[in-house]
DNA sequence: GCTGTACCCATAAAATCCCGTAAAATCCCC
DNA sequence: GGGGATTTTACGGGATTTTATGGGTACAGC
């Protein structure tokens, strides 16, 4: 694999009125030296109701990865369906480029999907990151091995920062 | 692969009266890399009910894939029709200019069999990208891995958008 | 002449960049 | 190790640039 660093640590951002989200900086290192840039790609994640986030370069990684699948199945004669693969792993990711002080905007559509408003939980989770609704987190009944103290600790934080205020 | 970058993301656009389709902006970059030059290369699906789009670099990558599995046919001792696997690709493909705008005229023959009537949906899926009628790609019993979500979502945006047009 | 296409301009909306400021974390010297 | 100084970070708010899209005009071929 290209990239030796893996992404680690949780930490709560919030969206700004101009639909703003900026990454933590513990992340935004390892984002940089991956995407040669400052540059973000983000798409849904296939099983949590939550997004995922890494850098350029393991785009091209997954690129690399249905390649050889589709190899592999040639060389025994089966069939494989690059495109169908392809579109699972790429339609729903952008390609976000952040500014010198780490925000994005977060387009309307991986908004929507990703029930984001307000606060926005950036977790680490190895080769990606993910970004919860940190409600969602508490509530969702899948299989999510976060540890819930973490998370009720990040929103109580929040929840002082901004006084109450219903965003 | 000769391309770093993979065709990644989705968005809609809308033909405009005189036939005109802009390509959105996060894939034109690509595109004018791949083609070193403003070129949109524009042909049918193979499987799917809607027309893919590529830079003209992706053509060579074509040719050598299908020499691929001829090399890997005759391996196992099967055959392997070249001109049939050529035909099948190439055939309906048409090499599109579009201005620094970034829009191209649709020729009629790809709009009718993409079915693309108004709003166009664009969707990188690794190499290529596809144009669908989103209300096609939603009603197709093909199986398309994308996320339905997100189908909904730009077809919602583009009904406002149009404010109920009956484009 | 028409018709279709490429090119140019205009505008509104959206994205990007840049500059402040204030809070937080880090450093440093005593 | 305490406490102030310096550096990072988070975030608000413009200004500039890019994009989407409408519409005009000139030039080709029929």
């Amino acid at each position: 694999m290209s990239g030796a660093y893996a992404y680690s640590g949780s930490a709560i951002s919030a969206i700004d009125d101009k639909g703003r989200l900026s990454v933590p900086a513990f992340l935004r290192k390892n984002l940089v030296e991956s995407s040669d840039g400052r540059t973000l790609c983000l798409g849904t994640h296939e099983k949590w109701d939550c997004l995922v986030g890494f850098g350029l370069s393991r785009k091209a990684d997954m690129l690399s990865e249905i390649d050889k699948q589709w190899e592999a199945a040639i060389a025994r004669g089966d069939s494989f369906d690059k495109d169908a693969a392809g579109a699972r792993k790429f339609s729903s990711l952008q390609d976000l480029s952040f500014d010198a002080s780490g925000r994005f905007i977060l387009p309307p559509q991986l908004r929507e999907i990703g029930n984001l408003d307000g606060n926005v939980l950036f977790h680490g989770i190895g080769t990606t990151f993910c970004l919860w609704n940190p409600q969602t987190l508490l509530d969702t009944t899948d299989d999510v091995p976060v540890d819930r103290r973490l998370v009720e600790h990040h929103l109580k934080e929040a929840g002082q920062k901004s006084g109450g205020k219903q965003k």
